[in-house]
DNA sequence: TCTTGACCTAGAGTTGCTCCAACACCCTAT
DNA sequence: ATAGGGTGTTGGAGCAACTCTAGGTCAAGA
């Protein structure tokens, strides 16, 4: 499949696949007789996965880190672990910050809200 | 209270505070005879409340909006609650989104976890 | 006295895209 | 046949939101 539905299918968007690419982040990006990229199912799973370490705020040095993991082989599975395992306990971090700010907000739109019907009974009167 | 003590209470660096008071985000900036800032225990409520907005992946361009709608004083206040509102739901959407993220990050490491566990077993025969 | 540390400014650098110009190719409608 | 539209290609510019650096002021402590 070409490149526009491989961003499609995967969530990423062509211009971040080229990007991607650059980077070295693609394991497989052939081309066919126009030059144009073409890719297979499983390859569309790896730019699914690489939206998903996206998605999740590993920066792309690391998603590096772990494509030259997953290029050297089965013997880098246990690295491989420790280094989703790292970014999962970060991201359950940011997902704690998260929950905060978003109690933060939904005070605030309250006490807007409060104060809305506050005026509203001062007109009233 | 100073810069460094205002960024470490509110949760913004003091280079993020005077870049935020550039671009107008700040209500409020005092200085001391020496030309440093200062700042009152409700300014930085309001750096908190711009901590929270951008924690929770409002784009500067709004946070600026909502912040003249304060300036504005107290009848921009439905309009402030649409703007959060909007904002909220946006996070909810955004949420939504890293859950299946995490859902898909725990697989991938279950699934490596599986991958190491039947290589042991391979060895051990 | 001197050095450590916190502040100041303007401006450069970084990350991670995102968009643009300029071109190629194929399909369809006139 | 050719004009338009939609897809792809490239290199490079532009952008958001910080983050860091250089070069400076000032006050307090060893």
């Amino acid at each position: 499949m070409n490149i526009g539905e491989a961003g499609k299918l995967s969530g990423l968007s062509p211009d971040t696949i080229r990007f991607y690419e650059k980077r070295g982040l693609i394991l497989s990006t052939k081309r066919d007789e126009k030059g144009h990229r073409y890719y297979a199912e499983n390859d569309v799973g790896w730019l699914g996965m690489l939206a998903c370490l996206r998605g999740t705020g590993m920066p792309l040095a690391e998603t590096e880190a772990f494509t030259r993991l997953v290029q050297e082989g089965d013997h880098t599975v246990p690295e491989r672990i420790k280094l989703l395992e790292g970014h999962r306990e970060r991201l359950e971090q940011k997902r704690a910050e998260l929950d905060r700010f978003e109690k933060h907000l939904d005070e605030k739109i309250a006490y807007y809200n409060d104060f809305v019907k506050t005026e509203e009974k001062k007109k009233a009167q």
